[in-house]
DNA sequence: CTGAAAGCGCTTACAG
DNA sequence: CTGAAAGCGCTTACAG
């Protein structure tokens, strides 16, 4: 059975600010034993009427409130869960942390965050810092490989976007969503747009998702038959796209569509390509990754795969929270979400 | 003196992975009594060479960590920082929080984060789930009134972007951002290059900073001794400035200038002026409010305030340490950090 | 129905 | 230098 850690309604205990008083104090207000104060707060077993009202008054005139550390100190429960992630900036972040901030309120728990954690030094320090403080952890850790990962912990783990190995699989969830199949989508809408000459800017070597989106281009070039392409060094930002800009403008022949590992990357390509001359989509059709909203509002607006982030984070708070829940079951889930490609001007049909 | 809650480095102690052990068992391995257990992981008083080593050795072996809960009870402090906000999507959020989370590692601290409390019973249960769980708090809450805020708390409490009463700055502290003079620097940018009929979308009713961008678009008209300008309803959506666009078509005269409550009413109001035929900026000059990553890929690429709101993150960190660290001190901080009006293309001068 | 007692895992005076 | 004891704030068998 799950404790209720929270028995108190808002309304109830709204008084935080006054002076910290313990469940002592509302034993002696109320002129019962310590062991009551305890029954009727937590409704745990039956009580006389008269006593419950006098507990429940002081309570209440005090504004007490039970303290959480003595309560995990023998629940082994705290209520809470921690998520690790890389970092903590951007619009990717931010939606996945939307979603699973929603489905922590409703099962009424708190969020512990660390971020920035990318080398595995750092990342030790994160997975100590919520130890005991956490009844289960939403991991995302793209950058590190599986060995890192360590994966024996005492609260059930869910991992997003991350390298788990497969044989891993089996002991811990993954929520993820179809980074290969996503620029499947891409390669596949120019190609009906009768584009045959491809550049794909690879994104930062170290990241996992990069990687499984680099072999779903090359994967899609292979269904397609097609030799005819180029992959582009370029990392995660703006600045490695107006790079990558530079290198694509001096192959020859030029290639009629480039496809970007994200959408920022995408972004320093349109800035790029058009400062070199060449415009898009009527000389170059261009497309990211991640639908972030800067995507949307660019001009050319950009064609880009959208992943429902937003949806991971909550299929992840909904692992944990069924884990916690059954902490016995050896059940493990690992979820591929689709994603969908959102065509916007940035493509087209090749001029020639 | 703070006492130190994280004894050990990430180096020594990796393996959260095992069997949870307690400092009993750490006792028993290394043959030693619990409390001389203590003072070696803490470091807190002196202990003979070889029971030092034993006991260093057991706890590494062991993979210890000790239980922050049991800890917390006795020292009354935990290691953490709650942060409370109105919601958790967008750039302006994940900016704010890479500052907060940055400063946070640099002092040890890790962070408990609790989002949407928009109505005030919400805000009584983010204010709950933290207490003595955390040593002090960031709160951004532009939606609540000072009543609401409830300002008494047994933890220091900074406050950020939020409606703190001049009665109430004696005993909190206040980080902000310079609301009324970003909108004064744009106005100003907008006289130099000409325009006098202007109009601006006041942004949401309830916000606390839209309050004081309209408050400063007023003053600043009266400085100017301007009385030909509206101000249209709008809130802080891309939707709001799409609506509000066709608001200004009606106008006649037309405005020669807009300006909007933040960035997304802006872009709205930049896609709704072009479907109205009406160019930015040669029939109309506009300029939003943040200048966030959207507002630098729009095209034409929307002239902004800046806010240092990365900056706002660390400073209120910084003022949550600093409170932690002199419990005693009654000086409180209330600063406003200034911001910068970033011109690009969507501004220029009249053309008539 | 109710109180005294033991115990969660740790730290810190208190006596050696 | 070191161990036994008390205590942080709470809950839960254990006896009435």
């Amino acid at each position: 059975v799950y404790f209720p850690l929270k028995t108190f309604s808002s309304q109830e205990f709204n008084n935080w600010g006054r002076m910290a008083s313990t469940i002592r104090d509302v034993a002696l207000r109320s002129g019962v034993s310590i062991s009551t104060v305890s029954r009727v707060l937590n409704n745990t077993c039956a009580v006389a009427e008269d006593k419950r009202i006098r507990v429940e008054n002081a309570a209440r005139d005090l504004g007490y409130i039970p303290n959480p550390n003595a309560r995990s100190l023998l629940h082994k429960k705290t209520g809470g869960v921690g998520i690790l992630l890389p970092y903590v900036t951007g619009e990717f972040f931010s939606e996945f942390l939307t979603g699973v901030d929603e489905t922590a309120k409703q099962n009424d728990l708190f969020l512990l965050i660390s971020a920035s954690h990318h080398m595995a030094s750092e990342w030790q320090a994160s997975v100590q810092s919520v130890y005991k403080r956490v009844d289960g952890l939403i991991v995302m850790a793209p950058q590190m490989t599986p060995r890192q990962l360590n994966l024996n912990a005492d609260a059930p783990i869910v991992f997003v976007n991350s390298p788990v190995a497969d044989k891993d699989k089996s002991s811990v969830d993954v929520i993820d969503f179809d980074n290969k199949g996503g620029v499947a989508l891409a390669v596949q809408h120019l190609l009906d747009e009768g584009h045959r000459r491809f550049a794909y800017v690879r994104g930062p070597r170290l990241a996992f998702d990069a990687k499984l989106r680099l072999d779903g281009f090359i994967e899609a070039m292979a269904a397609a038959g097609l030799t005819d392409f180029s992959i582009l060094e370029g990392g995660y930002d703006q600045e490695d796209g107006i790079e990558a800009a530079e290198a694509i403008l001096k192959l020859s022949p030029r290639p009629t569509a480039v496809l970007a590992a994200n959408d920022y990357c995408a972004l320093g390509l349109l800035s790029g390509l058009s400062s070199g001359g060449v415009r898009v989509p009527e000389d170059c059709s261009l497309i990211g990754f991640d639908s972030v909203p800067s995507a949307r509002y660019a001009r050319p607006a950009l064609t880009s795969v959208a992943v429902p982030i937003r949806e991971v984070g909550v299929r992840a708070m909904q692992s944990v929270v069924r884990k916690i829940a059954e902490p016995d079951s050896t059940e493990t889930v690992s979820v591929t979400l689709p994603v969908e490609l959102v065509v916007r001007e940035s493509t087209g049909p090749p001029s020639s």
